[in-house]
DNA sequence: CAGTCAAACTTTGTATAAAAAGTTTTTATT
DNA sequence: AATAAAAACTTTTTATACAAAGTTTGACTG
């Protein structure tokens, strides 16, 4: 049986679900009382998560103020995509050429259960399964490190795929391109897959820089 | 006036200076409660420093056992230093392009301080500067974030690297590596520079590993 | 004598409460 | 009415205490 979880693991979760689904918003401060009340446990194990949160920058913490959800501007979102850029291609060139049959069936599993996802038009779901489909691409680099800090870096964009995904033309997009990139994987043709990798990346980097200065006019 | 650090704070500053120096060693449990008193604070602070730590990959933390300093395999280390030069070598190519000659002249300041302790054998104190060296270099790419995550690849890797300037051919080698990076910056030389730095970090890699193996036998 | 169980012990995990810092509101003064 | 000081309030930070889990020791059993 799977042993039982430590207040401040399942704090952990519901923090980053809080923070994936936009409950907590860039921004606004994360009163401590408050959410430890809702998960129904006390102050400690809550502070010990955010604690992790912080050090992977998606709060901010000042002393004796609190903590407060991870605010980016174009400016962070130019530099985490660009770190995006150049571990993912790592990952890619490692890869890719090492795909197996078994590795490309599964990579297209996700991508199905995508396509259903958005025929039902569950965008949550949908991104979801847009995660595990680039990240079953990344992990057959099979460096746990590299891997590790790419989730990172999709994490701490988890505020705003949201609301990439809410254009509908973007979900197109995105479907579209996947399946491009199924060829590639399964060709083992490095070049043209991070040729697509890249230019899917851009695209979302172009479009939620532009809903941001949207979004920032409304404040 | 630099206002009063928290508990946590001064804790986390403290153990990390335990794991740079040695006094904390790879694979040993860190008994919360010595901590604590040992720092004159109660284990709240300390464990909060404590998370910080592991999300940071240099403690790793088995629920209801406790806090173990991270050990390092030949295995991860070669992924940490791949991993160190997929982004120092990214950092390089934006930054030395940019390099002003005030920036040289600040790098070699490093350079010179460090030769200076070398020759009053403060291996400490070179370990310092040798850091302090480096990543002025990888600072002129002016990414926050890029420099963050390098700056943390350094911090996993603090428990060997006292490891490797014992040996005083290594540190002769690195003075050497250093005079020759200068001048590679001050012709804002990406190329020659990015062989000079690759170069070293490969011996750095092969030697450490070297010592790891040899260190693993008397265990 | 090896193996198992239970009690004693150690260490971690979390709740609670008190202390410290920061923020807001109220009151007093010019 | 505007500003400054102080009081009230909120929230964070840390110490303490208790609960829970893990480890060790030693007695008992086959």
């Amino acid at each position: 049986m799977p042993k039982k979880a430590t207040a401040q693991e399942t704090a952990l979760k519901s923090v980053r679900k809080m923070l994936a689904s936009g409950k907590l918003k860039p921004g606004q401060q994360i009163i401590q009382d408050a959410l430890a009340s809702r998960l129904g446990v006390s102050r400690v194990p809550v502070r010990e998560a955010l604690k992790t949160l912080q050090a992977e920058g998606r709060v901010i913490h000042d002393p004796h103020r609190g903590y407060f959800v991870a605010e980016l501007n174009a400016e962070d979102l130019s530099e985490i995509y660009h770190l995006r850029s150049i571990l993912e291609d790592e990952a890619i060139r490692i890869g890719v050429p090492k795909a197996t049959p078994a590795d490309v069936v599964a990579i297209k599993g996700f991508h199905d259960e995508g396509l259903a996802a958005a025929a039902k038009g569950d965008v949550n779901q949908m991104a979801t399964l847009n995660r595990k489909f680039h990240m079953a691409i990344y992990r057959l680099c099979n460096e746990e490190r590299l891997i590790t800090m790419i989730e990172n870096l999709w994490d701490s964009l988890d505020a705003y795929r949201v609301l990439f995904l809410t254009d509908s033309s973007n979900r197109e997009r995105t479907n579209d391109d996947h399946a491009q990139m199924i060829q590639a994987v399964k060709q083992k043709d490095v070049k043209e897959s991070l040729k697509i990798q890249s230019a899917h990346r851009e695209h979302a980097l172009k479009t939620i820089k532009h809903l941001l200065s949207a979004f920032a006019q409304t404040d």
